[in-house]
DNA sequence: GCTTCACTCAAACGCTTGTTTTAAACGTTT
DNA sequence: AAACGTTTAAAACAAGCGTTTGAGTGAAGC
């Protein structure tokens, strides 16, 4: 190859067809040929350079998430681990509620990334790429969230460290997996403005009081926090 | 038609093989001779009796939502609204536990249910069959949790009565949603026995903390809690 | 006993799929 | 100028798809 991609670009083209294609109608509802069409390139030439649909589908998956922490941090969504373990209490709860617009902007804001459909699409069917997104993607997510609960509510068991963390990104997650049933029933086209700053601080403050419940509980003393 | 279903119950068969399969591998991906293979009938016999692929999902999804709020009830996590309305706040926190309990035995118990499966497609795939889970399942459900919510949390405005009914749906339905994901990171092959009363127990403590703090949080005041 | 009817069956239909093939061009490097 | 990697074009491939066909089955109705 005497250009990281070509002269014109094709395997680049290629790669962002399919993107898109795959995050709108996953794997079986695209078609080798809606991609071409798409990338403006011939038909040989997803097999030419790539070797197979699903090939291309596992290329478009990693380059997906070789770059989602990027963009994470970038916008102060993420910070090392020796970081969080410095802050205070306020910061510790700025962070998280920073966390959860960051993720919601990805997941559901007005230029969502192809991340969370790819995702989506990834635990409605996984493929061979599912342990690659989880050790790329979810595994991280996660202990870096079970980090701030950790720092945030000290007296938690482990196991309820994980579950807290669990909590919180279920909550936020779930305003991309059901967004269709959510938006019909609304009867909005798409999320409105200012939607995920809201829910964001909802959340992160449903998640605070939540935390120090769990942290205060006993065993036994389930139905406590009245 | 001599009998409700023929003789040979060819379209109890046909429906009960492709709810299966429809739940494990989409509308896309499931073939008219899968099912009629898994249905032990010709392959004809779909299109005799439905017409079409298509029509066949949609009667599908329609028998399989038809049953599932007398299946809810029936295990205790449904209530009509006025018996809510006449709780008190140890009988409610018992409800909203029953109810978590039997939503995450639905979604992911040792014998799940088939409409955790196909409501997750449809929120990944809308079909023509959106408007009906929304008005008989998710709608429904939003507002007998919202009406559990609004008792707990009298204080609550409305707006976040709806928020805090999402943080609680949410939390369950993520279990459901981001199961391979989540049991390849546990290196698990599936949710270990009493794990949904665990997460009941975990959800509904958590969920009570968090509408506490969300009641007795004012405007502007979003980090309170501490 | 004959027709009628709902139903079943094997076979085939036309179409789309992912993939491959063949040929010819293009621009860059050697 | 020759060689090379890349791209296009058009066509074809076998396989699989949803769907249709038409003959055949056996019980029900008259």
């Amino acid at each position: 190859m005497r250009s990281p991609d070509g002269r014109s670009g094709t395997r680049r083209r290629l790669i962002a067809a399919a993107s898109e294609l795959f995050a709108e109608r996953g794997f079986h509802a695209t078609t080798a040929r809606d991609i071409a069409r798409r990338a403006g390139v011939n038909l040989a030439a997803g097999h030419y350079h790539y070797g197979s649909k699903k090939d291309l589908y596992l290329e478009v998956l990693q380059a997906q998430f070789a770059q989602i922490w990027t963009t994470l941090a970038r916008r102060g969504g993420s910070r090392p681990a020796a970081e969080i373990d410095r802050l205070g209490r306020r910061e510790l709860a700025a962070l998280l509620h920073t966390r959860l617009q960051v993720m919601l902007d990805m997941l559901i804001g007005p230029r969502p990334v192809l991340h969370g459909a790819l995702m989506q699409r990834e635990m409605t069917d996984p493929s061979q790429a599912l342990p690659m997104i989880v050790s790329e993607f979810i595994d991280p997510m996660m202990r870096e969230t079970e980090r701030i609960v950790a720092r945030l509510a000290p007296r938690l068991r482990p196991r309820d460290i994980e579950r807290c963390a669990l909590s919180i990104i279920g909550q936020a997650v779930f305003y991309r997996f059901a967004m269709p049933g959510f938006l019909h029933r609304k009867g909005w086209k798409r999320y409105p403005h200012g939607f995920t700053r809201e829910m964001a601080a909802h959340i992160a403050a449903f998640s605070l009081g939540g935390m120090a419940v769990v942290s205060a509980t006993r065993k036994g003393k389930v139905y406590a926090g009245g």
